[in-house]
DNA sequence: GGGGCCATGTAACCCGTTACATGATTGA
DNA sequence: TCAATCATGTAACGGGTTACATGGCCCC
């Protein structure tokens, strides 16, 4: 049980095999909008390599699929061995969550902002988290597992706790920040020690 | 306004030379438990390069400061060309959000963990989320920036959304896990299509 | 005709993490 | 005496992102 990243984008595809046969296409697809996407992101880039080790290590297979029209598809399967090693990749200890958030370090550093840039990207940002609860809303629940239906319940409720806060909050932040600018054309700013 | 990832370890690090003098070790300090921890996070192997580079390029100046029974530190002060530099960067158009977690892939694949694995792991996620709460609702909000409340705030109630949401469906979701395991010994999972 | 979508892949690069290296002091 | 904390740094490694490369079809 040692610390291991079990979020590399190998683990990850092994993981979506096992609800459903995929191109590479496919599972950049889900990355992108589907009930991974608040968790877990991932390119081409990283995809394809990853498809291609897992199918050397015998972890999938792969079988082309010609469609009328329109390119090839590989199309990949993960069999018994992969589903091994996703199980023993997913009993390791899972590593501390990692989040980065550019806008709110723009948000925490609001007093060097101008104005009318920390209003855009506040309700940009805003935007991003409601539209996030729309996508999680609007999937199907038919027949998903325990483990899917709690993972995007979880994300609905927290994007929607956010989306709500700034809502909330926006006015009086807004003008809080305006209000600390004219008090001090230099604003010197404590990081608020622990108490 | 190209899309710049604003969130560099130099450029944090500026930030923070706003809010107060430092030392590399307390700016690590900062990233490990203080305001920024839960959406920024840097280790010593980035931010003494970040702030030597810094350095090299006029952002910040270097003070020695020796103590009586303790190694010497190298203070940092951000200089006006930082404080411009920053300004520019905290202009960028803010990256999307990056966020990983392998607790909520292993709760996504909830169907291939061993129950006593899954309870254990949920219960330690729902821990540091509480810890979270806690360490955020800690520190001392005496003379902080609106931005840095408003951050803070966010947190908390981001945090204490999730933490609510865990211990309300601790139950069901085990049960639920473990009342499908036993319906499918071969777990036949659907992805969720979009409707 | 052009833009957008389907579809697969490679290569370079960047950045951050991890491990390594050093060393003094304090408290258990 | 041993672990932990304070304190600064370097070097290798790894992984993912970005950019590049290719090509056909469909719709406007």
């Amino acid at each position: 049980m040692e610390r291991v990243d079990i979020v590399d984008v190998k683990t990850l595809c092994l993981g979506i095999l096992t609800m459903k046969d995929s191109s590479g296409y496919d599972i950049r697809q889900y990355f992108e909008e589907g009930p991974f996407s608040h968790f877990a992101q991932a390119g081409y880039g990283s995809i394809y390599p990853a498809l291609g080790k897992a199918l050397e290590e015998g972890l999938v297979t792969c079988r082309a699929e010609s469609q009328d029209g329109r390119p090839d598809r590989k199309v990949y399967s993960i069999t018994p061995t992969g589903r091994l090693y996703l199980t023993q990749q997913l009993h390791h200890q899972p590593g501390p969550d990692k989040f980065r958030s550019d806008y709110l370090v723009s948000f925490l550093f609001a007093a060097h902002l101008e104005p009318a840039h920390l209003r855009t990207i506040f309700d940009e940002y805003q935007r991003t988290f409601a539209a996030n609860v729309d996508m999680l809303s609007s999937l199907d629940s038919d027949g998903i597992s325990p483990g899917n239906a709690f993972v995007r319940e979880l994300g609905i409720v927290l994007y929607g706790a956010v989306a709500e806060y700034m809502a909330e909050n926006r006015e009086r932040f807004l003008e809080s920040v305006n209000a600390a600018a004219e008090d001090n054309s230099e604003p010197r700013i404590s990081l608020g020690e622990r108490t």
